[in-house]
RNA sequence: CGGGGCGUAGCGCAGUUCGGUCAGCGCACCGCGUUUGGGACGCGGGGGUCGGCGGUUCAAAUCCGCCCGCCCCGACCA
């Protein structure tokens, strides 16, 4: 419940995000180092976020199963720069029953391993392919240093896997996912994402390319919140995943696969929030619409109170995430306050004025005090609220598109650039090589986040080095 | 894994320097009453092995040792 106020953004923005994440109940630390747990109202909130995802999922093509959390440790040793990359992370058991076991389990960093194992299994012929299949799960990763959503060693994501005959198939899917993902961020969440390609030092383990949709945050450190992987052959090999074509001759399939996870509701924190609290969207927002009963005496009670359940009945009816908040203990001043910090998208007052008027008065969330703030008929509701809120995701979206387009930079030369990453993004020509990406992150801290998919015609210079440049990246502090 | 900070009621803290009414405060919680259009108030209550274990002492939240956990800052990462 809140009580006190947050610590603003401009003062620490960490701190200022830790405590938003405790106060709004979204989730609470569990007694296990790292770990998380996702409280009732963030769950909600992770349940609009799979329905946007999981609808799509389905449209492209793809179904959902499940795999074990458990998997042999002898499968992580069968691809080498996997092996590599997640060995130092994994969480393994040991012990089964009482006894010791004979092989090792590792729980689940994710998931390419044993489901590759599968697919040979599955897999015969040309004419078993492609296998689309997403699973929704959480894994495990043995964190060093973790951050609520951001960071968690166990963490909540849908993670899909698919096996193809053809390279061009396999690509155009890891692409098809990264725009299902972009889709979902942009129209679902009102994040504005650059999409891209990771470059190879940023490359998940294992994969041939890694892309990825990138986010600026309020603090214009980016987040990568949802990527897609595209393996060639390394799984299908490692796990003899092979099929007859069409000539009757033995193939390695192509695999992909693609992940978004919880971390996406710190990107959702981190773009949106004020220093009031959070700001979620309407299409996602556990409760779109609250309402708060005003009255003195048990005879305005008796006034207002029939109209608050009429006009819930009618958003209700109409569709709408919309909650009563008949809390007699709290003033409505304590009301306001508590769900503009829990990010409710509109609020709506009903008091004896309203009765009399025949009207309700509304509050939008992204705009405080007085701009945020109509009266409106207590005739037609449905249809008002229902474009407000539209007005709503759009303005949040035109408003983090803005903000993040006057923190984009094109510095002229390398001095430029390591002022302009201290609180911006840098685009940049870039010869692609690892020492001069290495350069800049010694210098400034900043990485590349993305090669973006859009890219000029030109060629240029590298912003380091200065020799020729055939792309443009975006270098950014990142979380 | 290095550096820093913290652990006393559900939350936030004071008390620890210098052992002895130090088991306390604010918020939250429970009861009653008055309140309610931007974080209400009065009165009355309940609640804590002082992170854990061991040691010193007549006496430990306080001193000593070990351990555990969490947060922050760095190196690595969805």
């Amino acid at each position: 419940m809140a009580d006190d106020k947050l610590t603003p953004q401009s003062e620490n923005f960490s701190e200022w995000y830790n405590q938003l994440v405790l106060k709004s109940e979204l989730a609470d630390y569990a007694p296990v180092r790292g770990c998380m747990v996702v409280r009732p109202y963030g769950w909600t909130l992770w349940e609009n976020m799979q329905a946007g995802l999981d609808r799509r999922f389905k449209e492209t093509g793809h179904v959902n199963a499940a795999f074990p959390t458990l998997i042999p440790m002898s499968f992580f040793e069968k691809e080498k720069d996997h092996v590599e990359g997640f060995s130092p992370e994994l969480a393994v058991v040991t012990h089964g029953g009482g006894n010791e076991l004979e092989e090792k389990l590792a729980f689940r960093p994710t998931s390419e391993t044993i489901i590759g194992y599968m697919y040979s299994k599955w897999i015969q012929s040309w004419r078993d392919l492609p296998v689309l299949i997403n699973q929704w799960g959480s894994v495990l990763r043995w964190e060093l240093r973790t951050r609520l959503f951001l960071r968690t060693a166990e963490f909540y994501w849908q993670e899909g896997h698919t096996a193809h005959a053809t390279s061009d198939e396999a690509m155009e899917e890891t692409y098809k996912m990264l725009d299902v993902y972009a889709d979902f961020a942009i129209n679902d969440c009102a994040i504005p994402v650059i999409k891209g390609r990771k470059s190879e030092t940023e490359r998940f383990a294992g994969a041939q390319m890694t892309t990825g949709i990138e986010a600026m945050m309020g603090d214009t450190k980016a987040l990568q919140s949802g990527t897609s992987h595209y393996f060639g052959q390394n799984f299908a090999k490692a796990f003899d995943i092979d099929f007859l074509n069409k000539e009757n001759e033995l193939e390695h399939c192509y695999t992909t696969s693609w992940g978004l996870s919880t971390r996406m509701i710190g990107a959702l924190i981190m773009v949106h929030g004020d220093d009031q609290g959070l700001i979620i969207p309407p299409k996602i927002a556990p409760f779109q619409v609250v309402i708060v009963p005003i009255f003195r005496k048990d005879e305005e009670r008796e006034k207002v109170m029939p109209i608050v359940d009429k006009v819930f009945a009618e958003l209700k009816e109409a569709g709408i995430r919309v909650k009563v908040d008949d809390r007699d203990q709290v003033s409505p001043g304590f009301k306001f306050n508590d769900w503009e910090m829990r990010g409710v998208p509109l609020r709506m007052d009903i008091g004896p004025k309203d009765v009399e008027k025949g009207s309700v008065a509304l509050a939008r969330r992204d705009l405080p005090g007085r701009d945020g703030k109509s009266f409106v008929s207590q005739d037609g509701l449905p249809a008002v609220v229902t474009e407000m809120l539209e007005t709503i995701q759009a303005s949040l979206l035109e408003k983090a598109t803005a903000f993040r387009d006057a923190n984009i930079h094109e510095p002229k030369d390398y001095d430029e650039l390591k002022e302009v990453v201290k609180k911006g993004w840098a685009l940049s020509w870039w010869c692609e090589s690892a020492e001069c990406e290495a350069k800049v992150k010694e210098d400034t801290k900043a990485t590349t986040r993305v090669i973006p998919l859009d890219q000029p015609e030109d060629e240029g210079k590298c912003i380091v080095c200065g020799e020729k440049a055939e792309k443009k990246v975006y270098f950014a502090k990142a979380y």
